[in-house]
RNA sequence: GGGCGCUUGGCGCAGUGGCUAGCGCGUCUCGUUUACACCGAGCAGGUCGGGGGUUCGAAUCCCUCAGCGCCCACCA
């Protein structure tokens, strides 16, 4: 490090750095290095999506990971942190399908699938994954070697193998169903895929003729009026005296308005779920489009009329002038229709909750389909295995635990508890997994993994499918991975879920169902020959993301060798996820029944929750606001390791982050303050007797006061690091680098450091008569503290700050000294600071005394220098301090008295009188003076004192009383009454200093 | 309708029964002294959301009210 740059310049050494690390393969993973002593860390990163590019949520959440990875190699383990992308079916398939549309005129049905297929794989092959390169310029250090894409060849395999499965087990099957259809898409979606919003409408009133009375009417009231021509049944409560009366008769459906009577003749019902309280205590039915519906008609065997087409637009069943209008037109019109026949009674202002594609942004249809479902597996393992509030009663860190079990014994037997952080998070996952529904695994995508399954309709009499079925057997006797599934009209009356729901176009039918693991070629191509077709449907992306934790490590879904791959047998289960509250449904209790279903064991053992971030007004990012810094353009104006340390800084943990680019740019001056102590090491190494090179050896008993308390702190430091990581509060760790580097590092050790690094103390002279003469030797030792601090800080800082930590543990020579798998290569596998030892605090004499006689000579700076201000004196203006000391003080710590005060000098004085012109105060180390000679504002100094006396009291008083109160010193704690009596007496000292001083003003 | 979280100086936050309630940012004043103006020094600024209770002692524990936010839920 010769020419040190006076500002840190990140740009010219971060991609150094990373192609450095990249080089040396210190990302690399090898399981073959695992054993009891070198124990396995690892994380699978949650997959961006392979359309996605880096936002602000990933840079909190990768820069976590990274710290939790650098932190582990750093204690001496083999880390793997598991990178790679999700294929993303709705997302991708989009992006691709609208490049299409602009760039060709082209549907995506114009290509037919397979071209479409292959165009979306070009696409990702040229532009996906650029979140990639953007999380390597964050610097984080994921085993690149091993990224993974959810539909690599080897993952896919792994995703149908684990549909055969579960279809073998009867936990996948087929159903009509009412389901979350996405007409923009034109996809069902799962339960999770749907957020509520609430939307601001109408409630309208309209009303219908009871048919066996005519002139009498019912009064409904409803939001959707469009899907009137799909109401097959009016329902009020059976309790409801005002209707219960009509149950049995019925009412004339008003829509579609050309229909003949009899085909709108619509039964009154009576059914529990009616809130007589809303509206008019009257409820339209519409079976095929509304979810409550749809049970009722369950329940009262109602027929379903579905009045839609799958892009939201009307069909012909909603009659001639609803026909091929989209919902929300059809809505406006329906409303006219209703008006014209003087149906309408009212319609009132209503805002309520509706149901939207996540995606799509645009309102959910309900809709009957038939889709594919899975009841979810290991469910009560997946429950148990969280461990919940109350369990962790008396069990301060269990993290720590857990580490030193696993450490402990290799082999590790399946966990039994998982923690989540925060832990409230717990409750939200057991409250999800108590109310369990099916999921929704099928969409009507191209973009994805499809549906292992071969399936034939036939006749119910048709030969063909027995013949095949007897023949597939065969198969299945000899190992291959298929399950068949026959249905037949006779299970509709069974009410079982593989109901088989007559087709409304067709006779009742047969159809044998096989799921084939899609290796077992034979069997395909028997299955084709015989006009069996592939449903054409492919998973639900999380269908695949479920199997993350191990997929990626050369899992092969066949069980007999689930834990064979030495990557699995090393790594799983992972240590840490780290992940957003958001995913917690989708992915995060997904993952923990498959890890459990297919590995037997849960798939990690902590999961931190990260924090939404918002912006400054703490409003959720977002693209439409414009409110969402790019991160890369954040890192090219401060720097990676700025964006790191700014976003770690403002990230509680539990807590949502309100983004401020002031934290970046607070990043960005802490690395440059970092720089610069390094340099001012550098700067004093030079010059002196002392040489820039490290100096090794600490000498106990050249110690100062200052190096004592400087090792003091640094140990408070490493302690406090090591509490905030065992307990991932990564916020609190940085305030405590924040705190121990600037405030008291460079604050106060490396100013009060000047007096023993002084060259022209160093050469055996000093202008200072007060000053002390330190020696070479105390000076090369002061060096030595020096190197000892900033070495140990550079390595509490990687986790955080990799690139310039990196930089100057070269550029100091630090790596020079140490063994080369030991930080000698590079800082990632120095080991991570150990606290002090009491045999390290008794060799170099480090006690609490130490440290509290440097705090009391500090307030004596602090103290001095408020005495400067409000005297008025120029920063720059050198005085003479007088100080009457309460216990002796060694040279050195006057000398850097003087130094602090940027004093001429500071004379002792053991028995100094106050005199009109001199300011003063108490503290406990002793009394300061500042003399004036005249230039003392005797009315504003009489002042200030009164003020300060005021204060005095008051807390005087207060002690006073509390000792007055005989409850107290009976009761309380025999340290807190000591610690009472003693703060009473620090203020009765200050009280008659002060008392004093006035009095001498007065003269 | 249930559940969870939050409320501490202008802003963002620490502080789970006992130091004079801290920290960072910001504001203001002073300052180019052997790293750093992306800096240093100093001042100002808070009855800890309201009310009640437990206790010798409450920002901290309990009750209650209010406001804000999030999640879950089939009132059309």
């Amino acid at each position: 490090m010769s020419e040190i740059p006076k500002a840190y310049e990140p740009q010219s050494v971060e991609d150094k750095w990373y192609q450095f690390w990249l080089d040396r393969k210190c990302f690399v993973a090898d399981p073959a290095r695992v054993s009891p002593k070198r124990p396995a860390y690892s994380i699978v990163i949650p997959p961006p999506n392979v359309t996605g590019v880096l936002t602000m949520g990933h840079v909190l959440n990768n820069t976590i990971q990274d710290i939790l990875a650098r932190k582990a190699r750093m204690d001496g383990k083999e880390v793997l942190w598991l990178p790679g992308t999700d294929h993303a079916g709705i997302a991708t398939e989009g992006v691709v399908a609208r490049l299409l549309s602009k760039e060709e005129k082209k549907s995506k049905r114009d290509l037919g699938r397979d071209e479409f297929i292959k165009r979306v794989w070009a696409w990702k092959e040229k532009y996906g994954g650029i979140i990639i390169s953007q999380l390597k310029k964050l610097g984080c250090s994921c085993d690149w070697t091993r990224e993974r894409f959810t539909m690599d060849e080897d993952y896919a395999r792994c995703v149908q193998k684990v549909f055969v499965d579960l279809y073998q087990k009867g936990l996948i099957y087929r159903g009509k169903r009412m389901v979350n259809w996405c007409p923009a898409t034109q996809t069902a979606l799962s339960d999770e895929e749907v957020v509520m919003k609430e939307q601001k409408g109408s409630l309208y009133y309209f009303k219908v003729e009871i048919d066996e009375q005519p002139g009498t009417f019912l009064t409904i009231a409803t939001t959707r009026p469009e899907t009137i021509p799909g109401d097959t049944a009016v329902a009020v409560n059976p309790r409801d005296p005002r209707y219960s009366k009509y149950i049995g008769k019925h009412v004339i459906r008003p829509l579609p308005a050309e229909f003949p009577r009899e085909q709108k003749l619509i039964p009154i019902i009576g059914d529990e779920h009616v809130d007589f309280e809303f509206g008019t205590g009257v409820l339209k039915v519409t079976p095929a489009h509304d979810k409550a519906d749809f049970e009722i008609g369950q329940r009262h065997n109602l027929a379903q009329i579905d009045i839609m087409h799958p892009n939201g637009h009307m069909n012909p069943l909603a009659g001639e002038a609803l026909n091929g209008l989209d919902r929300f037109k059809a809505r406006k019109v329906a409303v006219e229709l209703l008006t014209g026949m003087g149906a309408l009674e009212k319609e009132e202002p209503y805002t309520n909750n509706v149901g939207f594609s996540e995606r799509a942004d645009v309102p959910i249809e309900p809709r009957l389909s038939e889709q594919w479902f899975l009841k979810y597996p290991s469910v009560d393992k997946a429950r148990e295995c969280v461990e919940q509030e109350d369990d962790s009663v008396g069990r301060a860190s269990s993290r720590a635990e857990f580490s030193d079990a696993k450490a402990g014994s290799s082999v590790a037997s399946p966990h039994q508890k998982m923690r989540f952080h925060p832990q409230r998070w717990a409750k939200v996952y057991d409250h999800w997994m108590d109310t369990l529904q099916d999921w929704c695994i099928s969409r009507q995508l191209w973009w994805g993994h499809r549906i292992p399954v071969w399936s034939k309709k036939a006749n119910e009499d048709g030969p063909s499918i027995t013949a095949l079925q007897t023949q597939l057997n065969t198969f299945k006797q000899s190992g291959a991975l298929i399950q068949m599934n026959l249905y037949t009209p006779h299970e509709k009356k069974e009410g079982a879920t593989n109901v088989l729901q007559r087709d409304p176009q067709e006779n009742y039918f047969i159809r044998l169902d096989v799921a084939v693991d899609p290796t077992e070629e034979k069997i395909i191509s028997l299955l084709e020959q015989h006009g069996f077709t592939q449903d054409p449907d492919v998973l639900d992306t999380w269908f695949s993301s479920w199997l993350w934790p191990f997929a990626t490590m050369g899992w092969t879904g066949d069980k007999s060798q689930h834990s064979s791959t030495p990557t699995l047998q090393a790594f799983y289960p992972t240590t840490d996820l780290v992940t957003g509250p958001d995913i917690i449904f989708f992915w995060v209790a997904r993952m923990i029944m498959a890890g459990y279903e297919f590995m037997g064991d849960l798939p990690f053992e902590n999961v931190y929750f990260t924090g939404i971030i918002r912006d400054k007004q703490g409003r959720k990012m977002s693209k439409s606001l414009g409110n969402s810094p790019d991160p890369l353009d954040l890192i090219g104006r401060y720097g990676a390791d700025a964006l790191r340390f700014g976003t770690m800084r403002s990230a509680p943990l539990g807590q949502d982050i309100l983004f401020d680019e002031q934290n970046v740019e607070l990043g960005r001056n802490f690395c440059n303050k970092l720089w610069n102590a390094c340099r001012f090491r550098q700067m004093v190494g030079s010059g002196g007797s002392a040489t820039g090179e490290v100096q090794g050896e600490i000498d106990p008993k050249l110690l100062t006061s200052d190096d004592k308390w400087i090792l003091l702190r640094l140990d408070a430091a490493i302690r406090e690091m090591n509490t905030a990581f065992a307990e991932y509060k990564f916020s609190d760790a940085t305030a405590t680098l924040y705190r121990f580097f600037w405030s008291e590092y460079c604050d106060w050790y490396v100013e009060a450091s000047k007096a023993a690094l002084s060259p022209v103390a160093a050469n055996g002279s000093s202008l200072h008569s007060s000053a002390a003469l330190p020696s070479a030797a105390t000076r090369s030792n002061t060096l030595a503290v020096i190197d000892f601090v900033l070495s140990h800080t550079l390595r509490l800082f990687h986790p955080f700050l990799p690139f310039i930590t990196e930089e100057l543990w070269h550029g100091m020579g630090y790596a020079v000294d140490m063994p080369e798998n030991q930080g000698g290569r590079t800082i990632m596998t120095a080991p991570w600071p150990k606290p002090l030892d009491d045999d390290f605090k008794s060799h170099y004499g480090l006690t609490g005394d130490d440290e509290k006689r440097i705090e009391a000579r500090n307030e004596l700076v602090s103290e001095g220098r408020n005495l400067r201000r409000n005297a008025n004196i120029a920063a720059n203006k050198k005085v003479k301090f007088i100080l009457k000391p309460a216990r002796e003080l060694a040279a050195h710590d006057v000398e850097v008295l003087r130094l602090l005060l940027n004093a001429d000098s500071v004379e002792v004085q053991a028995n100094y009188q106050s005199s009109k012109s001199t300011m003063t105060v108490r503290t406990e180390s002793g009394d300061l003076f500042l003399p004036l000679e005249g230039l003392i504002d005797v009315e504003a100094e009489k002042a200030r004192l009164a003020k300060e006396l005021q204060k005095i009291e008051a807390e005087a008083v207060k002690v006073e009383q509390k000792l007055a109160n005989p409850n107290f010193t009976q009761k309380v704690p025999a340290n807190v009454l000591q610690e009472h009596k003693q703060r009473l007496a620090d203020w009765q000292a200050k009280r008659e200093h002060t008392k004093a001083a006035l009095a001498a003003l007065q003269n």
